[in-house]
DNA sequence: TTTAGTACTTTGTCTTGCAAGGTATTCTAA
DNA sequence: TTAGAATACCTTGCAAGACAAAGTACTAAA
């Protein structure tokens, strides 16, 4: 069974994690497990089941792109990429936001 | 296949859609298709099939109740009306709602 | 050589949005 | 008086996606 808060926010993050996630690739790029601490740091708390079907899909979408990176701490990493046609989705994902925040407020009065 | 812009809104909505309902139905009560007339005109476009489960969903969970109203102008109608219950979770969903948006800000900087 | 840490992946379940189809009531026009 | 249109409510079947949990693999340290 649910636990009330936990479970609302969890539901409403739907829909806004890839945004989230382009969003942070579009400032630089970055694997996995970073993308896991900036979103946990920023509040928006993900796990790892999620993420990974995620990018995978992404970047079946032509939106991201990767390469792999070798690490002094590990084993190598993924790095991803966001692509131009990435960039294009941003840009169709920041006008919806915005648009939803709108219509929040407009139903709010 | 899809759209583009317009599945990207249909993404993005879901999870706040039971956030409207309530919204909505805090300000006064309202029978199924009259809350589907506000959303549209708040562009947050849903369809029947979407609608009837959720309020059937959010009455068995305590958020709504429900009373039978005649109608002259057809068969009658289900008038849904928020609960005690319904406005915590109201609540509960107006911080979660505050906390994504903020959380977006942050992550966009 | 075993344990801990890091990183990526997969499987199964559950929720939920939606298209499509169905039922029932009332009013109107032929 | 009856056929159609308009209004309302409901159900079924499917697909997408979030998550818990378990699995694989590489590296470093004890």
């Amino acid at each position: 069974m649910e636990n009330g808060a936990d479970n609302v926010r969890s539901q409403m993050r739907k829909g806004v994690l890839e945004y989230c996630i382009l969003s942070i690739l579009n400032k630089k790029e970055a694997y996995a497990s970073s993308i896991l601490e900036e979103l946990k740091s920023a509040n928006m708390i993900v796990v790892e089941g999620t993420l990974y079907p995620l990018l995978i899909r992404q970047k079946n979408q032509g939106f991201l792109s990767y390469r792999w990176e070798e690490s002094t701490q590990g084993p190598p990493r993924k790095y991803y990429c966001i692509t131009e046609k990435g960039r294009e989705q941003l840009g169709e994902m920041d006008s919806a936001w915005q648009e939803i925040v709108e219509t929040i407020k407009t139903i709010k009065e």
